[in-house]
RNA sequence: GCAGGAGUGGCGGAAUUGGCAGACGCGCUGGACUCAAAAUCCAGUGGGGCUUAAACCCCGUGUGGGUUCGACUCCCACCUCCUGCACCA
């Protein structure tokens, strides 16, 4: 008989659900605790498809591992709910993002208690819900409400700023990169005095959250700035993107970028990831160095090769760096206008592209601070005003991009480090001894660069710099479907966060989804909501800029632990317990995004004394992509996407649960084959034949003991299985199943114990199938809590083991010989082997390798 | 260009510390059951040579070298594919 599916996985599905059998105690302290992660999904109106379950899966079975091992564990599920596709369809159907939304999560909600994960489905959360973006927006203020102490490398409150600066002004401050405001040096009296206003500006400069101006992707028909890779998707779509200076609000992720960078060393994660995010923060160490110009500015450059200064043969400045209108001469102004309004227009991606280099010719000269020799300012566009200081020295010699320029635009080359004999390439980029750099030459390039260091920190014309790649989060979106900004700004000038008691600042409702026609989110439409009064300040509005989806996603995670605390973010004694989280499964695409930025939450609410651990996801492991029957991306326009719940119907849950593991590594890719889940149905009629059998020969099972053959079959299956799921190959856990059922189904009567054994050890796999079967041994309670077997390391062994003879490295004959036979024994008894002797008759025997339990191998010749 | 990962039968994949390559599954072939088919069960299944058959021999883990008694595994060079980043000074 098959293993009847469609009515026993409902069965013990509505059972679970009933009796709350995953429901996690966080307050106990009995059990060791295990908290499991996958990242939650977008709940789109697709429903889930065959790609989804395969981390839920994963994560699922080492849940119910864990709980078998004696774990308090948690398996939590939740929405990533806010974003753009629900506002779309809302612009289009003047439906409310909330109903596409619920109704979604409804179907999602089915859908995965439909394939038995074991999840505390008390614990939901949903980012949407005003309930949990009341935190969100919380922690929003006490990201605005921080500062990072370079002094301390930790993130602190602004009143601790506000203290300082009231007690001693910026005597002991460091003074930011970048830093706008007013006059930087003053006291305590000097701030006292300053007017409110430019306190707020002040202030800014250090905030976590902050305003700028910065040009982003505007789409104008979809109402909103877009990301830099969202671009693509809505170009091709048809609609227009153009680049427009706009305000936005910024977080200060760039503070934390050391930290981030250091916080690898005590994670582990996949080194391909910890790869990416160190390349995306991009730590360089160099010098920054000012050039004098001859029209009086300073031109300050940031090198990592400040050991090439003396080959630096002119400088280059990005379009927008600040000093190119003063810089410009008359005779190249026109020519120069025209080079900086066409690089304005240009995308990112446009620059990008581009593989010519282009540029103008200032007019100017700088002095090279070395060798005092007069060198060209230009103006190109691959130099870019985001990194460093936006402009830089060029040192052709040692720099393709400039010798690329330099060759183009004619200007000298002077190499300053020596290139071997057989070079014979342009720039050289290669170690070797500096050459024609006066006091440096014959030095190696980091003797140089640290002698260049410090003789800039001498003539007091530069210093020691790190730079990073990294960039400051754009954090605002014009979007109505996303948390609003908790923040009001007053006709005075002052921005005001929301008093915490009123939060959360809950969306407006509208009559309709439309963009605002301006720069502004729909939400500037609502203006009853818009609208705030301040006692002190008077009227107001509201920020209409919502968060982006990321938000959310930043810190779902903390909040699974404690889903329904309205007093406060989690409570203490849980957070201490429960974070950080032990196992996270998820999509690579999110290596630099969502992991990036909710280390960078976690790491502040860390400092600001909210959460105890400094990192919030311990071990990190990325599931491959489930491609489609034809190797391809599973996607609607191919064709080739299959629904889950047409493959439950068809081969049940736990079916669908193996296969997916079963298919290979967990972090590869692979194809879907409806071939090849048949081969799994098969497997569980077998395992259901085993211990169930059929009408007309019902299975015996007798409680007796086991041969020593039975026993060790079970003992190894009971260690192959562990230790698979210890190390995340499931597939071949599986594997080790299936010989087991191989082995039982013909045995006349079954042993109670081999058959316990085994519901135990395929419940991680396919649960409803075990409860099933332990309910049918005799067992009245769950198998869940079920203590997992133990095995015994001697009743894996063989007493007899079959090894391999070798002569001359070629297999020559196979024998049985007695487990653990000592290398000694082993060589006798192949030079006793009448074929071996036969092969080294006449021979001399030069060498003899014996491997214990292996092989012997002769060397004669 | 830079960084990371992967190349093993017809297919998905397995192989502990360098020690019998191809576990397990799919597919295929043959057989049993059946009027027949499906399902199920049993046997076989890397390629080639030789043979009535068995035995036996040769080749074989992307390519070319190397280390070793022995290499899918270690080292060097290269090729192909995937993923991410990309004028980051």
């Amino acid at each position: 008989m098959a293993y009847p599916f469609s009515e026993i996985e409902p069965k013990w599905q509505a059972y679970w659900l009933q009796k709350k059998t995953f429901a996690t105690d966080t307050t106990q302290t009995d059990k060791p605790k295990y908290y499991v992660l996958s990242m939650y999904p977008y709940p789109s109106g697709q429903g889930l498809h065959i790609g989804h379950p395969e981390s839920y899966t994963a994560v699922d079975i080492l849940a119910r591992y864990k709980r078998h091992k004696g774990f308090e564990v948690l398996n939590p599920m939740g929405w990533d709910a806010f974003g753009l596709p629900a506002e779309q369809y809302a612009m289009k159907t003047n439906v409310h993002p909330r109903a596409t939304t619920k109704e979604n999560i409804d179907n999602f909600r089915r859908q995965l208690q439909a394939i038995g994960f074991s999840i505390d489905w008390d614990r939901e959360v949903d980012t949407a819900d005003p309930n949990y973006y009341k935190w969100t927006q919380w922690i929003f203020l006490q990201m605005y409400n921080a500062w990072f102490d370079t002094r301390a490398e930790k993130g602190r409150h602004i009143d601790e700023l506000i203290a300082e600066l009231q007690e001693k002004g910026t005597t002991d401050l460091p003074k930011p990169d970048n830093y706008r405001g007013p006059a930087w040096k003053f006291d305590g009296e000097g701030w006292k005095n300053m007017p409110t206003l430019e306190k707020q500006t002040f202030l800014a400069n250090f905030r976590l959250v902050y305003e700028d101006e910065i040009p982003v992707n505007w789409c104008a028909e979809l109402g909103t700035v877009l990301a830099n890779e969202e671009v693509d998707e809505w170009v091709e779509k048809g609609y227009t993107v153009e680049r427009r200076p706009t305000r936005q609000w910024m977080m200060r992720i760039t503070a934390y970028a050391d930290r981030l960078q250091s916080g690898h060393s005590t994670l582990d994660w996949p080194v391909s990831t910890i790869d990416m995010q160190t390349n995306w923060i991009g730590k360089s160490f160099g010098a920054e160095i000012t050039f004098k110009t001859e029209t009086g500015d300073d031109l300050r450059v940031f090198t990592t090769r400040p050991d090439t200064i003396f080959g630096a043969t002119s400088m280059t400045i990005a379009p927008e760096h600040k000093l190119v209108e003063k810089l410009t001469t008359d005779e190249q102004r026109q020519q120069l206008e025209a080079y900086c309004n066409e690089a304005a227009l240009k995308s990112e991606l446009d620059r990008q592209t581009e593989t010519e280099k282009t540029g103008v010719f200032t007019g100017s000269y700088a002095i090279n601070p070395a060798n005092g020799k007069r060198i060209p300012i230009w103006v190109a566009d691959y130099v870019l005003i985001s990194y460093g200081t936006g402009a830089i020295m060029a040192v052709p010699g040692q720099d393709e991009r400039d010798w690329e320029f330099a060759e183009k635009f004619e200007l000298p080359i002077i190499r300053t480090v020596q290139p071997p004999d057989d070079f014979e390439g342009k720039a050289y980029t290669g170690d070797g001894l500096a050459i024609n750099s006066d006091f440096l030459n014959g030095l190696s390039i980091a003797d140089a660069k640290e002698k260049m260091i410090e003789w800039v920190e001498a003539e007091g014309i530069g210093t020691a710099k790190v730079n990073y790649k990294l960039r400051d989060w754009l954090f605002s979106r014009q979007r109505y479907w996303g948390e609003p900004i908790p923040l009001a700004r007053y006709e005075n000038g002052i921005i005001e966060p929301i008093d915490v008691a009123e939060l959360p600042v809950e969306l407006p409702e509208l009559e309709e989804f439309k963009p605002s026609g301006s720069t502004e989110s729909p939400l500037a439409l609502a203006e009853e909501w818009l609208n705030v009064e301040h006692p002190e300040y008077g009227p107001g509005r509201r920020e209409t800029n919502t968060m982006p989806q990321w938000a959310g996603s930043c810190w779902y995670y903390i909040r699974y632990l404690d889903p329904d605390n309205s007093e406060r973010l989690i409570d203490s004694e849980i957070e201490k317990r429960w974070l950080p989280v032990d196992f996270y499964i998820g999509g690579s695409e999110h290596a630099v995004t969502h992991l990036l930025y909710s280390r960078f939450w976690h790491q502040v609410l860390h400092d600001l004394g909210h959460l105890s651990c400094p990192e919030p996801f311990t071990r990190l492991l990325h599931q491959g992509m489930i491609l489609g029957e034809n190797s391809q991306k599973m996607s609607k326009s191919r064709g080739n996407v299959i629904n889950s719940d047409d493959v439950i119907a068809e081969f049940g849950a736990d079916a669908l649960r193996m296969f997916e593991m079963f298919m290979g590594p967990l972090e590869m890719d692979k194809p879907w084959s409806s071939k090849g889940i048949e081969g799994i149905r098969r497997f569980l009629n077998r395992a259901w034949q085993m211990v169930v059998g059929d009408e007309k020969k019902p299975v015996v099972i007798e409680d007796r003991e086991m041969t020593p053959e039975e026993e060790r079959i079970l003992h190894r299956t009971i260690k192959k299985v562990a230790e698979d799921i210890e190390g995340i190959r499931f597939n071949t856990a599986i594997s080790a199943l299936m010989i087991f059922v191989n082995e039982f189904l013909n045995v006349e009567t079954k042993p109670k114990k081999a058959i316990e054994g085994f519901a135990l050890l395929i419940s991680p796999f396919a649960p409803h199938f075990a409860e099933e079967i332990w309910n049918r041994i005799g067992h009245e309670e769950t198998i869940i809590y079920q203590l997992w077997p133990e095995y015994d390391p001697q009743k894996t062994q063989v007493d007899e083991i079959e090894i391999v003879l070798q002569v001359n490295s070629k297999i020559k004959d196979r024998i049985t010989v007695p487990a653990g036979s000592t290398p000694d024994e082993l060589e006798k008894i192949a030079l006793e082997n009448e074929m071996v002797k036969g092969l080294v008759d006449g021979k001399r025997v030069r060498k003899i390798v014996a491997v214990p339990d292996r092989l012997v191998n002769v060397i004669a010749t």
